[in-house]
DNA sequence: TATATACGCAACCAATCGGTTTCGCAAGTA
DNA sequence: TACTTGCGAAACCGATTGGTTGCGTATATA
């Protein structure tokens, strides 16, 4: 099953929800209420979230307080690291490199 | 439809197929030659990549070249900005604070 | 103890996804 | 002019997605 953080940011509802939770862990009744969505389509979101270790949930009597796990955020970041090592410093000579990879090719 | 950039790294051949453009421009037939896959296939992720700016084609000849708009991806870091907020100073701040509340709801 | 609340889970559904196959077109090449 | 090559587009297919509805269960409350 494809079930890693990529996949889990893709819909705007999660990610909606994972801003949300940033602030402060909620219950996925408190979720909905930010949302015009239902509580189960909160908690399929939740659980596709939990199981890519992006948030995890917090029993607390009959509520179930889901707190988001802020240090699996960096997979992305550091999965856009090496784009960024393009974007700071390395753009003029990559354009170079295409123009030169062009002219071979004419 | 659902077309933003978001989705676009989602697929995980998609992401890769963005890796290597990003070194240099290449044509559908070259991408799929890097993977199990087929150049249909691969044009497909392409036209998504495509739809929401994350690459552009550039014809020469009867070949097509994608190219990689590096600026695109600064959207996700920009996304990534308010975590990376919490992450980098306030991540003990965030945890009194839900301390707080717990013991609020005792 | 009876009732209300908070929740997860399973079944179901329409829409979308990733992939294949087939086609047609344009650009090179013999 | 024929043939090959590189490509996009459309039709199709099974799998997955996001959502709803209807349970069952555990916790709190009257």
């Amino acid at each position: 099953m494809r079930r890693d953080i990529f996949q889990a940011i893709a819909d705007p509802t999660r990610r909606a929800i994972i801003v949300l939770i940033a602030v402060q862990a909620m219950t996925p009744n408190a979720i909905a209420e930010h949302f015009d969505t239902t509580r189960q389509a909160v908690s399929k979101h939740l659980k596709v979230l939990t199981e890519c270790e992006l948030v995890q949930p917090q029993q607390q009597g009959r509520e179930i307080y889901y707190k988001l796990q802020i240090d699996k955020m960096k997979e992305i970041d550091h999965w856009l690291e090496q784009f960024r090592k393009i974007w700071e410093s390395r753009f003029d000579q990559l354009d170079n490199l295409l123009e030169t990879l062009k002219k071979q090719q004419q």
